[in-house]
DNA sequence: TCTGGGGTCCTAGGACCC
DNA sequence: TCTGGGGTCCTAGGACCC
């Protein structure tokens, strides 16, 4: 099941005025933004999700934009999943607006599985949002069946037909297959899965790695999946934050100024989790295909952005030089699997109960920043040196505000 | 005037260990 | 006379997903 245009659809249940027109989710043209939804009224223009704003913005310019809420998708989505939980005890959600279930005839209900999803398609329309649904004897077939016919569609793949429905159409269309692959798949004449559901497996293993063999199954409707209930939601392997500036950043000041800004963001993300790790990495974009990464290893797991966003600043020396232009700063951490033994540090901090250490005092003020945030809105604390991102800054993390 | 932000997984080379 | 083999960890980059 794949929610349709979710985003714009929400917006519109929630703003009847918008409703029949065109609604954009997305950053704003200004700032460098892209299209995150696009109603299907928006769509009939040719905006589509991943276009950049101003050009969403010059082919429909009678469009309503807004940034969007997501705490308000994530509310709508929880409803629709229980609708799917309520029909189906296998229900396994891999996004905001899409999740599999297992209907297969016989095994928890004598019903038919088509009647089993014409009823979850009223339910959910009921809660004001509409859904397309796939049905097949596999995730790949079901989800690109789901696709076939959007908005309020309900495609069945006939067991025994899968390589018959799949074989027309472009290889484009399973996922796993983006842009690089599609062209590497092009170069070798094969465009449609029938093309690729019969190439020899280790050839394309040659071409693309250990997933090679895998989407020649996949293309010939024979991968073997199952519905997994639950996906393990406390295996996070990495928090990090970046902004896009709607200027680049130039000066070493603003450099480290977007670090703070960042590495702030992530600190709080990290404390909420409950998440320390030991590894710290800093991303800069330079321009639209040259972004570069430095990472380093800490003596010990942190979730203080005292601790790693010093770091972050340190590793600015190996990644760009004065005067280039910077149009994004990232800073993240990873490595939370510490089953790791403790490094020696030679450096002294003992782990033991703490004195007072300035560590100790930074990770305190960062605890009190973050309630202060909390009660008071993200923008009532900023640290002087992050002020002098004023004007680069897009306003980011205001959910819910309309953007124009 | 010119493409986001949050993630995951894979690859490949080098350092290092036994 | 002229450099093994297996393994782990670290780092950087890239593809991909929604």
């Amino acid at each position: 099941m794949d929610l349709d245009a979710f985003f714009a659809s929400v917006e519109q249940l929630d703003h009847p005025e918008w409703r029949g027109k065109p609604v954009i989710v997305g950053g704003s043209p200004k700032h460098r933004g892209v299209v995150s939804t696009a109603s299907y009224e928006a769509r009939t223009f040719g905006v589509h999700s991943a276009m950049p704003s101003w050009q969403a913005q010059r082919l429909c310019p009678q469009a309503i934009w807004t940034r969007g809420n997501h705490a308000r998708y994530r509310e709508m989505s929880n409803k629709v999943m229980q609708v799917l939980k309520d029909e189906t005890p296998l229900v396994e959600q891999v996004s905001i607006d899409e999740a599999f279930f297992d209907v297969s005839p016989g095994r928890f209900s004598k019903e038919n599985p088509i009647d089993i999803c014409r009823r979850i398609q009223r339910r959910v329309a009921s809660l004001g949002v509409t859904c397309s649904i796939g049905i097949g004897v596999n995730k790949t077939v079901a989800k690109i069946a789901s696709d076939r016919q959007k908005p309020r569609g309900l495609t069945i793949v006939l067991p025994g037909t899968e390589a018959s429905f799949l074989a027309p159409l472009p290889v484009r269309v399973m996922s796993g297959i983006g842009s690089a692959s599609e062209e590497r798949l092009s170069q070798l004449g094969i465009h449609t899965l029938g093309q690729l559901a019969q190439q020899d497996p280790e050839r394309m293993r040659a071409v693309f790695g250990v997933g090679g063999p895998r989407m020649v199954l996949r293309a010939q409707g024979a991968e073997q999946s199952r519905v997994k209930a639950y996906v393990e939601p406390d295996e996070v392997k990495s928090v990090s934050n970046e902004r896009t500036f709607a200027h680049d950043l130039t000066t070493r000041k603003e450099l480290e100024a977007a670090i703070g800004h960042v590495s702030a963001l992530t600190g709080t993300r990290l404390r909420k989790k409950g998440l320390k790790g030991h590894q710290v990495t800093l991303k800069l974009k330079f321009d639209i295909s040259h972004t570069h990464t430095a990472q380093r290893q800490l003596a010990r797991p942190t979730d203080d952005e005292h601790v790693f966003g010093a770091v972050a600043r340190e590793l600015l020396d190996g990644l760009w030089r004065e005067g280039t232009g910077v149009r994004l700063v990232g800073v993240g951490v990873s490595g939370f699997d510490d089953a790791r033994p403790q490094q020696l540090d030679l450096f002294g901090e003992s782990d033991g109960p703490a004195e007072e250490s300035p560590q100790r005092d930074l990770r305190a003020l960062s605890v009190a920043t973050d309630d202060i945030r909390q009660r008071f809105g993200a923008g009532a604390l900023t640290y002087g040196r992050d002020l002098r991102l004023h004007d680069a800054r897009p306003q980011d993390g205001v959910d819910g505000v309309d953007g124009h």
